[in-house]
DNA sequence: GTAAACTTTGACATCAGTGTCAAGGTCAAG
DNA sequence: CTTGACCTTGACACTGATGTCAAAGTTTAC
């Protein structure tokens, strides 16, 4: 499919989905008169990437994600040095601080809902 | 105290501490020379706002979510109007989806680093 | 075959959060 | 009283994620 179909169903404006291929985040072919061409994979793919970008993760730190969980990785344990280790560990603390901050947004904002009486709005549908 | 010191107490930079000041996130007295003098509750609060903006929070979404925190504000909960409440409720979609995100991605690097014998950067100290 | 709607790349603009620097005031130590 | 370390404000620069626009090729529909 084209660029603005897949656009339109990953959620992220083509623009976006050109620059995370810049960013070599997601591959998309060409077909034979140069426009990308997006198969349901990689579609999905670019689904994946756009939440993480939206976690507000950057694009170096989403790179590295990918390269963990992509599976052609699962074996080639190997390859994480020291180094990167350490990095990852200091990334995943960050990561956790963020999550605990954003679970006590949550709650005071679904707090603040109840107590002014719109309960109604939260777990909508 | 002046604002190197709280800077270092916050870890926040200075140059910080003015701009969330400027963005009425935070505030100080000044000392009869204009230096700016943070009393203690002052640099405990501007600790809450930074872990905010490290959690990725935008000076917008925090400054309501400070409104909200508010103790002076707890009754007045009839100031929430619909508009603000539906509001709020995106906003907390937002970062619902934020949270199970970095969820994944954190165990995804947690099991990394499991599965690479680097199990002893977890939970250090 | 022409117009409308797409695509391509590339450039420039914006925004928030920062860094950094300049010019000047303040203060403590010598 | 001068020097050095701090503070003030203001300006300008950068970065990353975006919007937007222009110029050019492509495809679709009439």
């Amino acid at each position: 499919m084209k660029i603005s179909e897949a656009a339109q169903k990953t959620g992220a404006p083509a623009r976006m989905l050109r620059y995370y291929e810049q960013q070599g985040l997601i591959e998309s072919s060409r077909s034979t008169n140069g426009y990308r061409d997006y198969s349901e994979d990689q579609v999905e793919h670019a689904r994946h990437v756009r939440a993480l970008v939206e976690a507000g993760l950057s694009t170096r730190m989403i790179k590295i994600v990918l390269d963990i969980e992509a599976p052609s990785n699962q074996d080639a344990a190997g390859a994480c040095t020291q180094i990167l280790a350490e990095e990852l560990a200091r990334e995943l603390r960050v990561v956790e601080n963020r999550i605990v901050c954003l679970e006590k947004s949550r709650d005071a904002v679904i707090d603040y809902l109840r107590r002014t009486g719109h309960a109604d709005l939260l777990t909508p549908a």
